[in-house]
DNA sequence: CTGAAAGCGCTTACAG
DNA sequence: CTGAAAGCGCTTACAG
């Protein structure tokens, strides 16, 4: 291994020089920097970045914090989406990425703690919340830099990226609302999840605001899984009083409930109509086409990525939550207007 | 921060001892091993992973480096699946994981070298490798120890873990002669990638061994997406003699090429059979639903890590490449017999 | 503008 | 079984 020691000898000049004109030190004289830059090259040298970490207490790493069954996570496009956004800007800005995640419930602050104590990362991102969540009060505590993407309600004031999900509901439910639909149901996640939870609530309040019935029959909570959306219709369609619209939290979940519905014989959307959550790309190829606010999955990922750094920085703050800003895509599997509503 | 002296000072032993303690280095009493032990939890003590890192020359890290168009692997659940076995067992052995890619094609080793020369991980993890793969050539020269999933056609003795996939697409397409069909087409992926060629070998054999004639005007190649596989129907079908049977690349294409031949009026399989690769979760809720080659895609992940630290190990290698065994699920997408053919 | 020296938090022969 | 010392490859006041 070739090091420091090895370049400053053959340039002729010490280490401290040498380390100076790797860090572009302001004081060293041009003509001693293009020497050792080129006896850098020539040698191919790289600095060991474990030295370099080791004094300036700093390691141009950024720790990926993935909640616990990541499985879920991992069988979402969602979750591709949000690691690219996130690559693209740490790269960009130098930092390598370390991804991690919690080994058991039983002792969930274990891999966190390593990262933290072992000083292997400079900040770490977390990939979503669970209502009361032990690694937010374990960074807090630690005072570590982090950033939330999701919102915790416990930790109102821990910087976090997110949409604004009661909105992305309430825009949703309300599209569905004017074509007509009066009977409107829910297809939500788990509820330990603050994401299910602001978008229930956005759910219902839409409802309210439209003066309708709010029936807990017509909601139902289940996992980020297709197999969730698509046991979830057997029980909906066989209801007295089925809704002929429904909110469904995710995409994946969405793809479930097309599916069912198919195998019942209900056709999308004259029987029922669909507006779901993400925009994956295989929204679009869905039959039918399906409805679904985009969230802006990989401006999520790059902007906790740029909000990292700037606490990294030591810069201000201006806002915080960042919310990043939704949009409904309207496609056939919601468009169709209930006869006698204008 | 708390370090070894301050453990060292409060147990009234030295840093030496400490460190064997850490290290469950043999000759020490367990009198003293208890008491320092006691009193690191008591401080909540973390050894600095830097500084172990700098003298061990170890970091207890593995790299993954992502190809280049990473969009296209995000997009795909099978990249998830892969990295999901890849955590789990890194996790196991206390692995941590550096996730790295290529910054621009013009540099392309640029962030190896950097993973490399840095000294920042152990070893490498390389998902999937082009015809003429630069990085294995560099890795390589540098006697750094790496695995690659998939199979480079250039350096045979580089350790692998991989499927068979020459006989992936031996057994998806000898299933739908199988089935009567005489007139088979491929829809395949990039080119430049050993996985597609590889498969196209499995196929054409596979042709030839049934006697059966090949078409190029069958072949189509195109990338891992759901556009990929949506857009190559058109051609496909308003070709004078087309194929009764497709046997597609990816799942994903596949739920391309099932939404365009339905939106051409064709029924799957009646009209024309699909068999595609990598089972994905959602292949089953597709309509109809999808028979495809199950490769073990977690199972790929998984026994990477493990062949990697056997490396790392100086263990010696059984075999390589290591192949992990696959199998076809039929599902409805391919139950179709045509007549007059046993 | 440059160098000598001390130090980052560990490990590991060497000696006892 | 344990400790003192040297050293891993860097950076950074301090001095000139």
């Amino acid at each position: 291994m070739i090091t420091i020691k090895d370049i400053a000898k053959l340039a002729g000049v010490s280490p401290s020089t040498v380390s100076r004109v790797i860090s572009n030190h302001p004081r060293i004289s041009s003509e001693t920097s293009l020497k050792v830059k080129k006896i850098m090259k020539e040698m191919n040298y790289h600095p060991n970045m474990m030295a370099k970490s080791l004094v300036s207490k700093t390691t141009q790493t950024l720790g990926i914090m993935l909640p616990r069954p990541a499985e879920e996570l991992f069988q979402n496009y969602f979750f591709g989406e949000l690691l690219r956004g996130i690559i693209t800007h740490a790269t960009r800005m130098n930092y390598e990425l370390l991804l991690s995640t919690e080994t058991s419930s039983s002792d969930e602050l274990n891999a966190i703690s390593r990262l933290v104590h072992g000083r292997r990362v400079d900040g770490i991102l977390l990939l979503g919340s669970k209502r009361e969540d032990p690694i937010i009060s374990f960074l807090e505590a630690e005072k570590f830099p982090f950033v939330l993407i999701g919102r915790s309600e416990t930790h109102p004031d821990a910087p976090m990226v997110d949409n604004n999900n009661v909105q992305t509901a309430f825009d949703a439910t309300t599209h569905l609302i004017a074509q007509g639909h009066k009977r409107v149901g829910f297809v939500s996640g788990p509820p330990d999840l603050t994401l299910s939870h602001d978008r229930l609530l956005g759910y219902k309040n839409a409802l309210e605001e439209a003066g309708l019935d709010a029936n807990n029959d017509w909601i139902v909570e289940g996992e980020f899984l297709q197999e969730s959306g698509f046991r979830s219709m057997s029980l909906f369609m066989s209801l007295p009083d089925r809704p002929t619209a429904l909110v469904v939290i995710d995409d994946n979940v969405a793809f479930g409930v097309l599916r069912a519905l198919a195998e019942l014989g209900y056709n999308v959307p004259e029987d029922i109509s669909v507006v779901s959550f993400n925009n994956i790309a295989l929204s679009e190829l869905a039959s039918p086409p399906l409805s679904s606010i985009d969230i802006g999955t990989y401006q999520l990922g790059y902007t906790a990525v740029q909000v990292l750094l700037k606490i990294l920085n030591g810069e201000h703050l201006p806002q915080n939550p960042v919310i990043i800003p939704h949009r409904l895509i309207v496609r056939d599997s919601s468009l169709f207007t209930l006869s006698g509503n204008a």
